[in-house]
RNA sequence: GCUCCUGUGGUGUAGUUCGGUCCAUCAUACCGGGUUUUCAUCCCGGCGACCCGGGUUCAAAUCCCGGCAGGAGCACCA
């Protein structure tokens, strides 16, 4: 910086000179939300968000729902649900995905997709758009296996089915449509430039055989599109205007503008993200995920340890954190490693002010109060603390104290001096707690408690990397209602599974 | 190997288009302090970065060239 040898002074006076507008200019301050999308006029903003739907959605592909669900509230366009169902074999669709993808769609963006639709319903019209592609020449059909082509590809060769004649290609498309030729017997290629310099993008592939029967529309169709081809053709019809994806699609992209630029279409503007890796797990795909929960190794699709939607959902994570988190993040096309923390540090903040106090005691050691004379008392009273200590409108927690009762953690027992939270320093002895005043008198260790006239058995998983630990305790039975989310007493957040008939509560926890 | 993308504190992120009040924004983490009858929330303060090397220029995080590092694609998956 020329400021460092002659000082401010001096380089404003040289720009008073040179560039007068930059002395008001302001000092850079952090852009807030997304940034902004180049703008064709007149056009109404479309995105989409296209997940295969071989299993609920994980923690990554939250980020396409909320960038893309938040880019079309920002210019209030639309936002289509697209089910890129087309692989039967490899990725097969899982039936029950579709409407969990709905759902999740849903909470997470806080909207209804404008539109959802289904690849595999729209067969009919891929396979016509193949075929007016493969008579006008665009496209042809290869009878080579991948390995020959491969080859032929790597070497900027032809083979030899890309100079058949149109009406060979459509006899043998016919013949593909027909069932005629077995999987892997032909596909359906682009005809590009060979002379690409990326060879991923010299012919690719647009359709192929698959023989597997489709979970929903069964084995009607013996052709399928692949993605790049599926996606391009229906971008065009539904008038996506923006794509934004991960860059791990940015050969796609190149795939398909060589294809609109042959069908003269205008390709959406298109943006991406870069690869996320979420710390607290390991490497996790659908795939991956899906084989292990149906093998068992997980209790389900929301098992706490895994990195789903409906395992955060079920947790107790709002939506809203989500929403921030990958807001923040934008669209930098940088590979990055985020820890958990990151997205809990902001659920916090947004749970904290609706999250009602409770005393939750893990490993309850039960200890008797007595007088300050050591005298057992037959009725103590009872004494009222707050729900939430920064919002007395949210109400009072009133615990009867009974004959004097209590239960403390295993953890937090010890004798000597302690007070007990909003209640009293006590002195502990054995089994019992002697009062030794209600007043708060000096700067004694506050451990929580419970009164046992007013708590109820519970227990709580914990996720702990691949392992769940099952704690059990008592907690404070004060108006506790399933699907809750709590502020556990010095411990953190935790969300009431459910209760069952007896009373006893079941929690998750959520985080600290 | 080929093709492509990306490099700003511990982790993320703004600023890079169009060089200049940028000795660099904000958050999180961490450290210290305050509020609080929770180890929560909240408030204040601190810490800490332009991948490296050249070049252009009065002036480079920003432009150019060359390295290096990380990642992705090179599927008849999405």
């Amino acid at each position: 910086m020329l400021a460092n040898e002659f000082g401010l002074e001096h380089v404003r006076e040289i720009l008073k000179l040179t560039n007068p507008e930059a002395l008001n200019r302001e000092k850079q301050k952090k852009r807030i939300g997304l940034p902004d999308l180049e703008i064709s006029k007149g056009n109404n903003v479309i995105l989409r968000f296209a997940p295969n739907p071989n299993g609920p959605l994980s923690i990554g592909h939250s980020r396409g729902v909320v960038i893309n669900s938040e880019y079309a509230k920002k210019y209030s366009g639309k936002v289509i649900l697209r089910f890129d169902d087309t692989d039967t074999k490899v990725k097969p669709p899982l039936e029950s995905a579709y409407s969990m993808i709905e759902e999740e769609f849903e909470w997470i963006s806080g909207v209804k997709p404008d539109l959802v639709i289904r690849a595999s319903s729209r067969m009919e019209i891929y396979l016509e758009a193949a075929e007016e592609m493969i008579s006008r020449g665009i496209c042809y059909v290869c009878r080579c296996t991948a390995s020959e082509f491969k080859a032929l590809r790597d070497s900027k060769e032809a083979c030899i089915c890309r100079g058949r004649r149109v009406e060979q290609n459509i006899l043998d498309w016919k013949m593909m449509i027909g069932g005629e030729i077995d999987e892997g017997g032909a596909v359906v290629r682009v005809k590009t430039d060979l002379e690409l310099p990326n060879p991923a993008l010299r012919d690719w592939p647009a359709l192929r055989i698959q023989h597997t029967a489709h979970p929903i529309v069964g084995n009607r169709y013996k052709v399928w599109p692949l993605l790049d081809f599926q996606s391009a053709v229906e971008d065009h019809l539904q008038g996506v205007t923006h794509i934004v994806r991960g860059k791990d699609l940015m050969d796609s992209t190149r795939k398909q503008t060589l294809l609109y630029e042959l069908l003269e279409w205008d390709y959406p503007q298109t943006l991406y993200w870069g690869r996320v890796k979420l710390l607290d797990f390991g490497g996790f795909s659908t795939s991956s995920i899906r084989k292990s929960v149906e093998n068992g190794d997980y209790s389900g699709w929301d098992d706490p340890r895994l990195p789903t939607v409906a395992a955060l959902r079920r947790r107790g994570f709002s939506s809203e954190s989500l929403r921030e988190f990958w807001i923040e993040l934008g669209l930098s096309q940088k590979d990055i490693s985020i820890p958990m923390q990151s997205i809990e540090s902001k659920n916090s903040k947004i749970i904290d002010k609706s999250s009602e106090r409770r005393s939750f005691i893990q490993g309850p050691r039960e200890l008797h109060i007595t007088s300050e004379n050591g005298d057992e008392i037959d009725n103590y009273g009872s004494i009222s603390i707050r729900r939430h200590p920064d919002y007395p409108e949210m109400g009072e927690r009133k615990w009867d104290l009974g004959d004097g009762s209590i239960f403390i953690s295993k953890n937090d027992y010890t004798e000597g001096l302690i007070r007990l939270k909003d209640f009293a320093d006590v002195e502990i002895k054995g089994d019992t707690a002697k009062i030794l005043s209600r007043e708060k008198n000096d700067s004694l260790p506050i451990i929580h408690w419970v009164s046992s006239k007013n708590c109820i058995e519970a227990d709580m998983i914990i996720s702990r990397g691949n392992e769940i630990d099952n704690v059990v305790g008592m907690i404070e039975n004060i108006d506790v209602k399933a699907g809750q989310t709590l502020q556990l007493e010095r411990m953190g957040f935790a969300k009431v599974e459910r209760i069952s008939d007896s009373g006893k509560v079941s929690l998750i926890w959520l985080h600290g």
